[in-house]
DNA sequence: CTGAAAGCGCTTACAG
DNA sequence: CTGAAAGCGCTTACAG
């Protein structure tokens, strides 16, 4: 920076005043500073802007896993506004290995980040009192169960969606019924549950079946187990797209038609379920949305140097109609 | 600093020879420091260090997306050995848009990182360029087609992973077989080809199926075209994993049993081709021994501050066999 | 609009 | 083994 400034014969805070904008430079001044640093091919120490400014124009982002639609996707998203707003992304996954988590959030801790994003669930909660004393703002988003109230979330109506998925069962027909869930997914049930409520049905435990993992092979056992449970239902709702995609495999070795003989609904909308014989209906989670309201969030926080507002974000589902659904034969 | 320095009654400096450990002190004088930093909560601001050290202990990575087990497992591969070695990872996608990886590539270069691992291919090679007066080490890795020569570059030898397709059906006894090619996957058909030129036979350009997408449905109808073309064929190789499972899809739909009437055999491993009916036989790429050596390469490079080594790398892939290839019927 | 000064919070030689 | 000084490369008030 200095040897620009002596090139151009000037100082380096007129170098910086032309950089930064901030200051009105004349025009001939800063033609000079700038052919300067075309000729010197300078590009400046953002290590120390960052310590001069007390920003390092970067956000942390931890995340379970980059592994699977859902987080991808959402990596991407936060990419996309933080890059927006001229930061960059700096990325940790947990692998759901609580010391790892511990480990990088302790890291991050000193500074390196402006604000930190955290997605992800139950296996970080222990860690999070370590955040308590950051001094960048922090949020939590795609927070699904026990969400913590003294940090700001952004997450997605889990209730809703699961009562989404109830509902467009119900204006079909459908009343016998079952669920295909993933641990941790209750307020999708719950939700499923008040949609058959409103009508005066209920969605009895023995028609629930936990899959002992969340894979295509855990869908087909537990939509097995389901069939098995009650020869005669006409539909399944899997908390979790990809058990839906191993009902439906389930359904096809049973000698079931989709959607003819049974209805399948999964949740989240994957991009692979598009491409599925039927292609399936589905509850589509707002990632993009939820990636830039939390994001929004968290830089206002940084702007102002101030605290984040602690809020809940709630983000209403949408219910995406494809064909793996259809009216009960019986109807 | 300056107030744990206080408290514990020394300087600063001794307070940063304590953290450092690198100048021996008195082990009173140590405890009554580390004692002044645990009752300030007191974290160093890696920022300043960073400016004094001229290191930000932080690798950047550049790839087309995060979506893909792909790329998701060498993003998490080089987390783990970046993270190893103490640093961090500042992840940016290109989303296969030269304009974007030029933003990000020129963001880059204001020594924000330490060193940079690009992963990708030819829509970034009009940029690289831009990497000429970088003032870290930057590698490539997972390269393909036209592999620069002027940046040390890890990736896999995609020609032998190729041939060990093509070996492994000529060892089963396959003579008719076609190719279901992606785009830029010439290497892997040259080494299809190899192995069955070892054997006196020829795979002709019209046994060569081109996937207008790599997608399981672009995969189904190239797997379609083949058989159209070669109603004997006996066996296909799918440069990518996805579009073999859209040769599983074809083959059912067609009436034809795999392994039994067609043996399919895919590449990249995939963990999903582990799920496939039957399981797929695949060529396994070494992702993370790839991430393990782009990164060691890089950091010794950072860490003697002197230039990468320019030298290519090519890691030997493995087949994995499973059950979707077998003997043709007529052996 | 431009220049001289101080400071961001560390580390790295260099004396004592 | 510990202390005083200079410097990393910027930016931010503050005078001129």
């Amino acid at each position: 920076m200095q040897d620009v400034a002596d090139r151009a014969g000037v100082t380096k805070q007129t170098v910086s005043n032309v950089i930064s904008g901030r200051v009105p430079v004349r025009p001939e001044t800063a033609a000079r500073v700038r052919a300067a640093i075309d000729a010197l091919g300078y590009t400046p120490n953002l290590v120390a802007r960052s310590l001069a400014t007390g920003s390092t124009r970067t956000v942390g982002l931890l995340v379970p896993t980059v592994g699977g639609a859902f987080y991808a996707e959402m990596v991407e998203a936060v990419e996309d506004v933080v890059e927006e707003h001229g930061y960059h992304l700096l990325l940790a996954t947990t692998r759901l290995d609580g010391e790892r988590a511990r480990r990088h959030l302790a890291s991050l801790t000193s500074r390196s980040v402006d604000a930190l994003l955290i997605a992800g669930d139950r296996d970080l909660m222990a860690h999070l009192p370590l955040l308590a004393e950051a001094r960048f703002p922090v949020a939590l988003c795609a927070w699904e169960t026990a969400v913590p109230d003294d940090f700001p979330v952004v997450t997605v109506d889990y209730e809703h969606a699961g009562y989404l998925a109830g509902r467009h069962l119900r204006e079909l027909g459908h009343e016998r019924v079952a669920v295909l869930e993933s641990p941790d997914h209750g307020s999708r049930l719950a939700g499923f549950r008040r949609a058959f409520a409103a009508d005066g049905l209920t969605v009895p435990d023995h028609a629930v079946h936990r899959a002992a993992e969340p894979t295509v092979a855990g869908g087909v056992d537990a939509a097995r187990a389901a069939f098995a449970a009650d020869p005669e239902l006409t539909a399944v709702f899997a908390t979790h797209d990809v058990l839906a995609l191993g009902a439906l495999d389930a359904a096809k070795a049973t000698g079931r038609s989709v959607p003819g003989d049974l209805s399948v609904i999964g949740h989240d909308d994957n991009p692979e379920v598009r491409l599925t014989r039927p292609p399936l209906t589905s509850v589509a989670l707002p990632m993009r949305e939820m990636a830039r309201q939390a994001v929004d969030l968290l830089l206002r926080a940084v702007a102002r140097s101030g605290p984040v507002v602690n809020s809940l974000h709630l983000l209403r589902p949408e219910l995406v109609v494809r064909e793996s659904t259809a009216p009960p034969r019986s109807a």
